[in-house]
DNA sequence: TTGTACGCGTTATCAA
DNA sequence: TTGATAACGCGTACAA
């Protein structure tokens, strides 16, 4: 059942029935309906990698993200999805959780083409893997990572840490803690000293000193998060305010400060990043990144970049801080145990009561 | 850059190489070497298309999931991604939100093979479109849904249900409501009836007259469980417990308790189905649905029907019921408002306290 | 064990 | 506006 098919049944050539099916402008609409009628009596739908063979195109976009279980990639994901699927590609997934596939997929998939373009999300792109894109002709877009020979789609990173520790610092903390993320390999490379830049800005804007016993590099999930937490909270001299680079480790500060009896945000006050769905559950003060808008952006200068070759451009995207009752004001010392705050005021309990979201 | 050019580079004829490309058994150790030299010195990758349209084959899977970014659906996709990845198999996903799209990729899609195999998940799936699949050779397996000509992997909700609800009633519980989710359009189909069955099946075994009014159909998110409770809540007579059709509505249904006053488990007992992870972080007893297992599972069994034909077989996992703190023995009526417990005992105190999870 | 010729189902280019 | 025909790059009989 193929395309000889179809042209016999409607008495025509396969020219014509190609030109039907890609809407090509030059069909009678006469000789157009003929087709159409045989197509749909034959339920006939064309083969895919027939179709790619010829055009060299195959309608699919690759989506190479680490760890995508996780929020925030899954946000951007969706973003992707729906863009995609408007413009009628598909999507394919290849998941990194190593170095090595990675590498794989950036330096393997690429070379000849399955897909007629790649997404490359917080992933580290070195000169080399940029000049082999360019060689081969496989458009690239990179979200949430930068390099230069590649159109890049950024959050301000420096800019977002550092709104959020000057809103702490606004609310009289001076003792301000970092939770970062660690630079596994090649994973989000930027991100976590694009973020520590911020923090150490906005310390230095108010002249605050740094203090490194006030920072801790984890994973970029809820254990590592909530390790970080405990080593700082631990200090004999203990930060009243975190600033986590990720929702997600943010809620292990959460919870580290629940396990140590800390009140949020009278003892503790916590900022996350990313605005996952989660940080509005749990009324979690952040930094919001336009994930949907993103991963739609990201495809769409992908598909544009798939029609014809644009310059490599970088697109800085506005973060903006989101204030929920994860922070308050210092509360004076020695009086916070005992500060106006309703006994039940748990983070669960809190939610419904101080919501300044706008 | 193709398999001719190797051919001349190794001084072979593209036979051979092909041998070589395809692991074939039949080719000296010497010329095989001397190809796979030619092949790392053009940087050779054989374009994917011209070999699915030549062997019938893209090593591709289809995955239809509807709203794959609910918990539930990531958990399945995870196990999905690793067994497929595993497999040499990549995944191309297709999200599914309106009975349109549904119907496109179940009538469209298979019919002209991009993809090898055909992983459908939680959605219903007639016998004129299970008929379709044998008559285009597309292998296809269920997840979370069921068709007797499919290869189908079921959870079993009716037994789920009953457990959660017998459970409740062990507790000391006669009034349990019953947040269900709604059938739409061919979503989810005996989803919700069967943990409707099991619900049922538990009050009669204990002789415990089922009240419809304690039940309510909401849709399968957080505010959907948070607008039933409301409904259940809001009655003269409330119930004691509450049994949801999933986690993310439990979390409805937990907020909902919140904004009444209601304490967790004191005031209100509530049960969860699915076990995603956020179920753990918030403590909420729940019944577990092995969901890595169940992406893994179907991808075996795909991948031994793209082998070769099986005959549609229906597996039923078990599930498990995950004690943690959002259930307790009924409180004696009257005395629940000032019961031995900590006054900060909301849900999110409780949870480094009351820990029986096994 | 190796090389050759053909087929897979399209698209694209021409000439009509 | 249409039809014939040559790519597209590989797998695979079949012949050597």
């Amino acid at each position: 059942m193929n395309i000889y098919d179809v042209a016999k049944q409607a008495g025509v050539g396969i020219g014509t029935v190609s030109r039907v099916l890609n809407g090509s402008a030059k069909v009678k609409p006469e000789t157009r309906e003929r087709v159409q009628a045989a197509i749909n009596q034959l339920d006939y739908v064309p083969h895919g990698a027939a179709r790619s063979l010829g055009s060299g195109r195959s309608h699919v976009l690759g989506l190479v993200v680490p760890f995508f279980t996780r929020p925030f990639f899954i946000e951007v994901l969706r973003g992707v999805e729906m863009a995609a699927t408007a413009h009628g590609y598909e999507m394919v997934l290849y998941n990194v959780e190593t170095t090595t596939q990675r590498d794989h997929y950036l330096r393997q998939l690429p070379m000849r083409r399955r897909v007629d373009g790649l997404l490359v999300v917080s992933l580290f792109c070195d000169e080399s893997e940029a000049e082999r894109f360019r060689k081969m002709n496989l458009p690239v877009v990179l979200v949430d990572s930068y390099n230069p020979l590649l159109t890049s789609l950024v959050v301000d990173n420096i800019s977002g840490a550092r709104q959020a520790v000057e809103y702490l610092i606004s609310l009289g903390h001076r003792q301000i803690g970092f939770v970062n993320g660690v630079k596994v390999g090649s994973f989000n490379f930027n991100k976590a000293d694009d973020r520590m830049s911020g923090y150490r800005q906005a310390l230095a804007n108010s002249d605050i000193p740094y203090n490194p016993e006030w920072v801790s590099a984890t994973e970029w999930t809820r254990a590592g998060g909530r390790e970080g937490a405990r080593q700082l909270l631990l200090l004999p001299q203990r930060p009243t305010a975190i600033f986590a680079a990720s929702d997600v480790q943010a809620l292990g500060v959460m919870e580290q400060a629940q396990a140590q009896g800390l009140r949020v945000p009278q003892d503790l006050c916590i900022i996350g990043f990313d605005n996952i769905e989660l940080a509005e559950l749990l009324n979690l003060t952040t930094v919001a990144q336009p994930m949907h808008e993103m991963g739609k952006q990201a495809v769409e200068r992908l598909l544009a970049e798939i029609e014809c070759p644009q310059p490599p451009q970088t697109v800085m995207m506005d973060v903006t801080l989101v204030h929920r009752s994860t922070t308050a004001p210092l509360a004076a010392p020695n009086v916070s145990a005992f500060s106006t705050a309703s006994v039940r005021d748990g983070v669960w309990a809190t939610q419904q009561n101080i919501i300044t979201e706008g």
